[in-house]
RNA sequence: GGGCUUGUAGCUCAGGUGGUUAGAGCGCUACACUGAUAAUGUAGAGGUCCGUGGUUCGAGUCCACGCAGGCCCA
């Protein structure tokens, strides 16, 4: 066959006719085809949204997921790989209030639910032109045509499935957490509207620090110990700007690495001697340096400068169970409460390192509590409920006596109300909530510390007025219920890197809290929940025919109005004629009737988007309603990858769901992908203009470059730092190489006609060849081994060493000659077959990860045009093949070749001059064989004539001994530096004695020594030049004798000619003339010499030396000038 | 503030289980080579292995505490 040859490669042009062929061939069903029946192995793509463009840590992210799929469809299993698209949530409506230049407010006003959630579904498929057109130029193999998409009603029917199976088991519940909440406005907000610009402002309000009474028990009696009088009473400080909340109270959280002090002083409000703890680190907030272990003898009542003093410290861990006196005891929690707990928030920023913890107005409060099982404060309304002591409008309720109805909030209150409360308290000035706990607990002598402070506090957007942290109902998966499974079944799974499955994904089960599911949106998956007005009956739905059955069901009731039967009939209609649509509005529009026959309506929630994407697994098929078994052969996926920020999102719910559905882990091995960062580091945004484009860099780099790049650059979970630079340069470095190598076999090979059989024949194989051939092997097992592991960086990092170190520069720089020969000969044939066996076996090797050009490189070595290396199997090691003692050898011939280079070098003597010979002392047989296997390739290597190895026996030997410290180091320990000293000061006699018996006795002491335990090394040979490369030693002979000298000459005008010839333009295979003007007469009679040798190098047919020559032309030869003239023949 | 992670030459990165002289590529300097040439070879300059303490005969490697960057969470 002919081979095709390449100037000036262009790998984007590469990547362009590879994927015509793909896509004329339909290679990539072939890929699946063509596996029909083998082991499958199941891939789960993570939905990316269409509502925003791909940029180029999608290349990366994809790349990741390409290779690993391609790698196991060479392995031969069938690798199926559906595509996704994620549609519901925040973003995309967020995209259409944008475009529509709407707020939330406007939805049901300005334009009605149908229309907008419309809108969101043609936005976010906005951007899917872009994505699969990313998809095909990168190389990424994923099914494009039947994707599955989160917004599509079968996608939706079975998560409805999921959630009522979740349902069935308990799982599925409503409860509450605390949101921010607008009494106001008399709605929750979510943090997006929190984070809108002027929300937060400054505010200046009461805060506290209050003194919680210690109780005396046993876990806190190593404080009163501590105290010097028995009748002291011991307290703890803690801080809070909302002194409303502290009847609230239930828990003093505390840090458990933070140092407390327990501090001896005085109330400053009723002057009462005091014991108080709070950290260290805030003393100096609370306390004046001048007090300082203060004379408590002379202290009087209103004295400014209070004396204190530390009676002890200690870490908050210890104080973790003390139990104290309820501070504002007007309403008494359920079960036991009131002590210290753990919390990872606390800080010693301001406050006093201890934060009150009242569980229904903090969202950490509420989940520190709810872990340590403190209870919350909670009275029942009229209806029964429960609710905390403030309602929703923000007024105390009844149970806190003292101040019933009131607004917590000063905000709250208009000027009027104000006034009719100033009145009330009888005041020339209104107080608030806040001041009047104040002053209460004052005089009460359970405040230490009243102050007006300014802080940033939210604000509802809406009223303006403060935001309150407040228990809202939400619906919630009991995912603490199974938290041990999740945590068995993670340690089963393969976490690339293992931190991220132990670190980040284990901690975050070990500190689980409940899912909370709600989300009060528009654009989403509808919770399928129908409940009675009061709650009592409820049904959770769990397919379109059961919601079609309760909805007729509904209809045989005369409970329904005759509105609710017309919208229930429409919505029977729609279904039945397959025009439905699950979301909202539609779904709010249907009615059921409970068994009890009470009118039930939906939950008017939407499902948090992760649930969506977490029940791909099984909605991607529609399962159960259609797809059973393809559903059963591809679960659970035995391979993910995404963003390490994905733990929490992605990868945590399919392994909820999974776990509470199925029983199962959802994924076997996952890769957790670290960022693409700009080259400086910094995170590549749109706004800085520091990002990169993808689209761009594809089409001028090419595909297989950048993705060479971004998976041999860094690890896949490290951070890469995307640099533009580092593709051109493995361009140049890795993807130049190989393609020189290719072409330099195409170019011989077309000369000599030859078409390798793909049989490698040992018996007519040179050791160059064997070497080669024993270091693919090893290349393969470790590229196979590196794939099979999920590490593609060591794998394209090893590919590349071979290729450009192993294969390119020594195999085919030593092997050229053997391509020059005139005929093709058993040794050229071999050549040929080892360096295409070694270029085709690479672009298997490569071609996951560089796809198009592995599939280049294999087809231009391929005559069936229509073979493909993704539809081949993966290369198997030939362990009869690997060589050790050879690659040892070669080993040797490289550090002996470098050592020679150096010493000519350094004597300014080129290569092209011969020298007669290398001396190179040997310690061992076993060198000198494998030196000796390789001599002639070192000869041709450095151009010498030959090599002696010098032993003991030549008398000339010096020799060096350096003590072995990893086997020296357990025998003598301590003692190792003696023995060192003893070693480096052995003398030639001393060497030889322990060489030949094994055993030495360092003079003066009692330390034996064998062999094993020193590394003997030559020194430098007296009388010659010579270098030395650890255990290597190199002398060289430099005198040139005058047939070297001709030689030499000879050589340089080898070298001459072939300039001529090449600068003349003339075709390899051209034979040409020469004629040499006699100038110098010691170059003419190296010339005449070496006639033969260079008439067969440069192919002349004819080489005269003659006196005169008239166009002949000027050749720069050491001093001289000489004339020649070639031509063609 | 918490969890995880990274820190080695100007840049990008290697450096099983501790072993005394810490490597590679790119870049830089000089020289050489030139029928694979957007290459290649040789030599050179370039290091507080983030810091401090500890364990050890011996620490880039193990331990503790910090510092700086990143991600996630609060």
């Amino acid at each position: 066959m002919n081979f095709k040859e390449y100037k000036n490669l262009d790998y984007a042009q590469v990547a362009d006719e590879i994927l015509k062929f793909w896509q004329d061939e339909n290679v990539f069903q072939k890929s699946i085809e063509t596996r029909e029946g083998n082991p499958t192995f199941t891939f789960y793509e993570g939905p990316p949204s269409a509502n925003g463009t791909p940029g180029i840590h999608h290349v990366m992210a994809r790349a990741i997921k390409d290779i690993f799929c391609r790698y196991q469809t060479l392995k031969g299993k069938q690798v199926k790989r559906k595509g996704g698209w994620d549609t519901h949530g925040l973003p995309v409506e967020l995209q259409v209030e944008k475009e529509l230049g709407i707020t939330k407010e406007d939805i049901g006003k300005k334009i009605t639910v149908e229309e907008y959630n419309q809108k969101c579904r043609e936005t976010v498929m906005k951007f899917t032109d872009q994505w699969n057109d990313l998809t095909e130029k990168m190389g990424y193999w994923v099914d494009l045509e039947n994707p599955y998409i989160t917004y599509e009603n079968n996608y939706i029917e079975s998560v409805w499935h999921l959630l009522q199976q979740l349902y069935k088991k308990g799982l599925l519940y409503k409860g509450y957490t605390i949101q921010p909440y607008s009494p106001a406005a008399g709605t929750g907000l979510s943090s997006h509207e929190l984070n809108q610009p002027g929300c937060y402002r400054e505010v200046k309000d009461t805060s506290m620090t209050a003194q919680f009474k210690v109780k005396h028990t046993g876990k806190s009696a190593f404080l009163f110990d501590d105290l010097q009088s028995d009748a002291a009473e011991l307290f703890i400080l803690a801080w809070t700007t909302t002194p409303w909340t502290l009847p609230s109270n239930t828990a003093l959280t505390v840090g458990k690495n933070i140092e407390y002090a327990l501090v001896k002083t005085y109330n400053p409000y009723t002057f009462l001697p005091v014991n108080v703890i709070l950290a260290k680190d805030l003393i100096g907030k609370y306390f004046n340096e001048k007090g300082k272990d203060g004379d408590f003898a002379t202290y009087k009542d209103g004295d400014k400068i209070i004396p204190w003093t530390i009676l002890s410290t200690c870490k908050g861990s210890h104080l973790e169970g003390i139990e104290y006196e309820q501070l504002m005891p007007y309403v008494q929690p359920e079960s036991a409460a009131f002590r210290v707990i753990i919390g990872d928030f606390v800080t010693t920023e301001d406050g006093t390192g201890v934060v009150h913890t009242a569980p229904t107005f903090g969202a950490d409060d509420f989940r520190v509590a709810a872990q340590n099982g403190i209870p919350a404060i909670l009275v029942k309304d009229e209806s029964g409920k429960e609710m905390p002591l403030v309602d929703r409008r923000g007024r105390f309720v009844a149970e806190v006596t003292d101040f019933a109805l009131e607004y917590v909030k000063e905000a709250y209150l208009t000027d009027e109300e104000k006034e009719v409360e100033r009145e009330k308290q009888n005041r020339d000035k209104y107080l608030s909530v806040d001041e009047r706990i104040s002053i209460k607990l004052k005089t009460e002598n359970r405040a230490f510390n009243v102050q007006k402070f300014d802080h940033p506090y939210p604000h509802c957007w809406r009223t303006d007025k403060p935001v309150l942290y407040y228990p809202l109902d939400s619906w919630f998966i009991r995912t603490t219920a199974v938290k041990d499974k999740l945590i068995a079944l993670n340690n089963t799974i393969n976490w690339k890197p293992e931190s991220t499955g132990t670190g980040r994904f284990g901690n975050w089960l070990e500190n689980l809290v409940d899912w909370n599911l709600s989300r009060s949106r528009y654009w989403g998956t509808p919770l399928p929940i129908w409940r009675t007005e009061n709650g009592d009956e409820e049904i959770c739905i769990g397919s379109v025919e059961e919601l079609v059955n309760a909805v007729k069901h509904a209809l045989k009731d005369d409970v329904l109005s005759a509105e609710q039967r017309t919208k229930n009939e429409a919505f029977i209609a729609k279904v039945e004629s397959g025009n439905h649509d699950l979301h909202r509005p539609y779904v709010d529009e249907v009615y059921m009737v409970s068994a009890s026959g009470q009118l039930m309506t939906r939950e008017l929630d939407l499902i948090d988007v992760w649930f969506d994407s977490g029940a791909m697994p099984f909605a991607q098929w529609h399962y159960p309603f259609e797809n059973q078994e393809v559903f059963h052969q591809s679960y659970p996926a035995d391979f993910i990858s995404e963003g390490v920020d994905q733990t929490r999102g992605w990868f945590f719910t399919l392994h909820a769901i999974s776990t509470m559905v199925a029983d199962s882990v959802a994924f076997k091995n996952v890769v957790s992908t670290g960022l693409v960062l700009d080259k400086n580091g910094n995170k590549m945004s749109k706004r800085l203009g520091n990002a990169i484009d993808p689209f761009d860099t594809l089409k001028k780099y090419g595909a297989d470059p950048t993705r060479w790049y971004m998976i041999t650059n860094a690890q896949p979970w490290d951070n890469l730092k995307f640099d533009l630079a580092g593709i051109t340069e493995v361009r140049n470095k890795f993807f130049g190489t190989l393609t020189n190598t290719y072409n330099f076999f195409a170019l011989y090979a077309n000369l000599d006609g030859y078409t390798p059989t793909g049989n490698i024949d040992l018996s007519i194989a040179t050791e160059l060849d064997k070497w080669i051939l024993s270091k693919l092997q090893t290349l393969i097992k470790e590229v196979d081994e590196s794939y099979e592991t999920y590490e593609p960086t060591k794998a394209g990092r090893a590919i590349q060493d071979f290729v450009c170190d192993h294969l390119s520069n020594w195999y085919v720089r030593l092997g050229r000659r053997r391509f020059w020969q005139g005929e093709v000969t058993p040794d050229k044939q071999s050549a040929y077959e080892t360096l295409a066996y070694c270029l085709k076996t690479v672009a298997q090797l490569m071609s996951p990860v560089a796809p198009f050009y592995g599939d280049w490189l294999f087809r231009n070595l391929t005559e069936d045009t229509n073979q493909s290396v993704h539809l081949t199997d993966f290369p198997k090691a030939q362990e009869a093949w690997i060589n050790l003692d050879l690659e040892t050898s070669m080993d040797l011939a490289q550090r002996i070749c470098s050592l020679v280079h150096s010493i000519r070098k350094t004597n300014r003597i080129k290569v092209r001059q011969p020298l007669s010979k290398i001396l190179i002392p040997i310690l061992s047989e076993k060198t000198r064989e494998q030196i000796r296997s390789v001599e002639d390739l070192i000869k041709t290597e450095v151009n010498i004539k030959a090599i002696e190895y010098l032993d003991d026996a030549s008398g000339v030997l010096s020799k060096k001994v350096k003590p072995n410290f990893k086997a020296l180091g357990p025998k003598f320990g301590k003692e190792m530096k003696a023995v060192a000293d003893g070693i480096l000061a052995m003398t030639n006699e001393a060497i030889a004695q322990l060489e030949q018996t094994d055993s030495y006795l360092i003079p003066d002491t009692s330390y034996q020594i064998t062999k094993a335990e020193v590394e003997i090394l030559t020194e430098d040979l007296p009388g010659y030049l010579s270098a030395k490369d650890n255990d290597i030693t190199v002398a060289l002979d430099i005198t040139i004798t005058p047939e070297l000298k001709q030689e030499g000459i000879a050589r340089d005008f080898v070298n001459r000619i072939q300039n001529l010839r090449k600068d003349s333009g003339f075709e390899v295979t051209d034979k040409i003339s020469i004629q040499l003007l006699d100038t110098d007469a010691e170059v003419s009679e190296g010339v005449r010499e070496f006639k033969d040798f260079i008439s067969q190098e440069v192919q002349a047919l004819s080489l005269e030396i003659v006196s005169e020559l008239s166009d002949g032309q000027e050749i720069e030869f050491e001093e001289l000038t000489l004339v020649a003239k070639i031509a063609v023949v």
